[in-house]
DNA sequence: GGATCGAGTGTAAGCGCATACAACGAGCGA
DNA sequence: TCGCTCGTTGTATGCGCTTACACTCGATCC
């Protein structure tokens, strides 16, 4: 690493000018074959590697895609024990709440995967930042300005940086709700995929007597759920105003305090909808602890379709959000706007899957 | 987006030099409180976000530090069927195995996870790439000319390719062995934690009668933990090679195959030892189809400590693997180089954790 | 055999920014 | 009052690459 080589180097190296040795590594088919070997060869020897800066500076183009998440994980406020124990190995006994479970597989893993692997496909590298920190717009903005366009989470950006940012390059929302015409937008269908998972409750389970299980105020995911429960009730002319609906936030813990309120005041409904999994996993919990046998006292179905659901026991009915595919499209959406500017606002809706499991519909056949 | 503004649109509107420009975003301190508002009120009014290939050609570096990974998951393959579905919502009955799962919360994730923070702690931003295709070298030069400083997953780049691009910037490898003193290294102490786990069989469970389930031939953490389990057995004075062993894949799917064979075998040990979880979670599978009792007739531990494995029924016993802590030691590992190039290599071992569960304790009291 | 053509290569002009250095003016001490 | 310093801003250069354009030279054509 003495001092990184040049195309410079690699020429003067080769008996070549700049422009052949840029040309051998961008457009091969232009340069006769025994120069291109001569070029490679001095490549190989001095260790050359091209600098992206320059040449997207050159190209005026970066090669790079941008992944921007809200912090949901709330990862900063680890600290340093851990670098700092004691030996190379610790017995212990981990009970179930012991809290050493790992951080849970986020909705964001998914959606990482498959935006990297689109890019990946399209011939672009990926750039992920995550917002934290007090000033998470600088970091949209250093994002920004690496890459040749940015797909953002839902909510995770002020508009007026959304709205500066999109001056240099285009944006692409994934989830939450859409912002006028102003972006192009990926997401699933919430609403409807709650409402065929609580019309399966009605129709075939003969369930009326429901409980919801709410996420925070401000996610537009969750209210698009919420919508789809409600939809689903009125469509068989039940009064959506009926049942009770408690607010949680979308953390197994607030499942699991919002279910013991429930139990306590023996307010039991026959079904418990949560608006997401992991809500879904604390209710589990609790019920189990206080001996309520689901799905034969109580319901319970959660949504993302998070993989902790299908390994809980019983395992959980949810449904299932195509979350690498978000991810997918998101890439897709953006490089098809790079391509052509012009076309219309991008607006994906991705399809979900209701899994019908046993914490609904009892031990499989 | 009709066309990126730059520093010297930035300059003309506020009527100052590109030089002042960028003083006020890189060293507010140095520019007279009045100039510098009005060089911001020019930035928002234009749009204006600054080039990173520009700043990084200039400034000599790019302020990014990259991760690269084997493709493990071949996600490659996945094709796309998904974004042509029928209809907004599916409803399915999920049976246990009808392949409908998510694809696991892999090891990979979580290193990603840490190594962003600790970039972004650091003041840096993230690149993520993934080995696959026909030429994994190219993404890793390509990576290379992007960041000042790259981390490598185990056995992902073929050494002359690591040494190439180790020419340009530091590299750091995270698990796997360590590749003499070229390279800083980051990895966890896999046998001194199978040793223990192993040990704790012995001493605690009294278990003599052990199976091996190993991962593949090539992997390195699997010939550490095999060598730590072994080292457990001697130094109880016990024959190393009287238990069997059995090659597996790391996957949950040849944790089946080769736990079926076990029991079809009639040959099954006390305590099956799976170097990875999702082996072991595969032996459950297929010993809960067979009614064989977990702890009870077979003792299953298994290795990583994903989170399905604490949510699976017996919790799994297991060792886990400071993942997150593992991308972080990483990346700060590649800052300090970054400070000092000078220095000695850097190899570091993280703690592992020995987490005993229902697979091998039998009920929580 | 000279004009024409095309393949292959070189020349040179930026790309947008950071920064060393120069320039300038106001405040200061002598 | 003169020269000096310090704070502030401008000028000019170069970072390493891509690419339009010019150029060379042997092959082709009439």
């Amino acid at each position: 690493m003495a001092k990184a080589s040049t195309v410079y180097d690699v020429a003067a190296h080769a008996g070549v000018s700049i422009a052949t040795v840029s040309r051998v590594l961008r457009r091969p088919a232009d340069v006769r074959a025994s120069t291109r070997e001569k070029v490679l060869a001095s490549v190989w020897e001095l260790g050359y590697v091209p600098s992206a800066n320059a040449r997207g500076l050159a190209a005026r183009r970066t090669g790079v895609l941008g992944l921007y998440f809200p912090n949901l994980d709330a990862m900063e406020e680890l600290d340093d024990a851990e670098f700092h124990g004691s030996g190379l190995v610790e017995v212990v006994r981990d009970m179930p709440d012991s809290g050493l479970v790992r951080p849970p597989n986020l909705y964001f893993d998914e959606v990482l995967r498959g935006s990297e692997l689109e890019a990946w496909r399209q011939g672009f590298a990926l750039m992920v930042g995550v917002g934290r920190g007090a000033f998470p717009a600088d970091m949209v903005n250093d994002i920004a300005g690496r890459v040749d366009g940015m797909a953002v989470l839902a909510q995770s950006v002020p508009d007026a940086v959304l709205e500066h940012v999109s001056r240099r390059i285009p944006i692409v929302l994934i989830a939450g709700p859409r912002r006028g015409d102003d972006y192009d937008h990926v997401s699933v269908s919430n609403a409807a995929g709650m409402d065929a998972l609580t019309t399966h409750l009605l129709d075939v389970k003969g369930v009326t007597n429901f409980a919801y299980l709410a996420g925070p105020e401000d996610s537009p995911d969750g209210a698009e759920r919420f919508d789809g429960f409600r939809r689903a009730l009125e469509n068989r002319g039940l009064d959506p105003d009926a049942s009770p609906v408690l607010r949680g936030g979308f953390s197994r813990q607030r499942g699991r305090e919002v279910t013991t309120e429930l139990v306590n005041t023996g307010m039991l409904p026959r079904a418990l909808i949560c608006a997401n999994d992991q809500m879904a996993l604390g209710a589990l919990d609790v019920l189990r602890a206080h001996g309520v046998g689901v799905p034969s006292d109580v319901i319970v179905t959660g949504f993302d379709g998070i993989e902790a659901g299908s390994t809980a026991s019983p395992r959980l009915t949810t449904v299932r959000q195509p979350m690498v595919d978000l991810g997918r499209a998101a890439m897709r959406a953006m490089l098809s706007r790079l391509e052509d500017p012009k076309q219309p606002p991008i607006s994906l809706r991705l399809p979900v899957k209701v899994l019908l499991r046993e914490s609904s519909e009892g031990p499989p056949s």
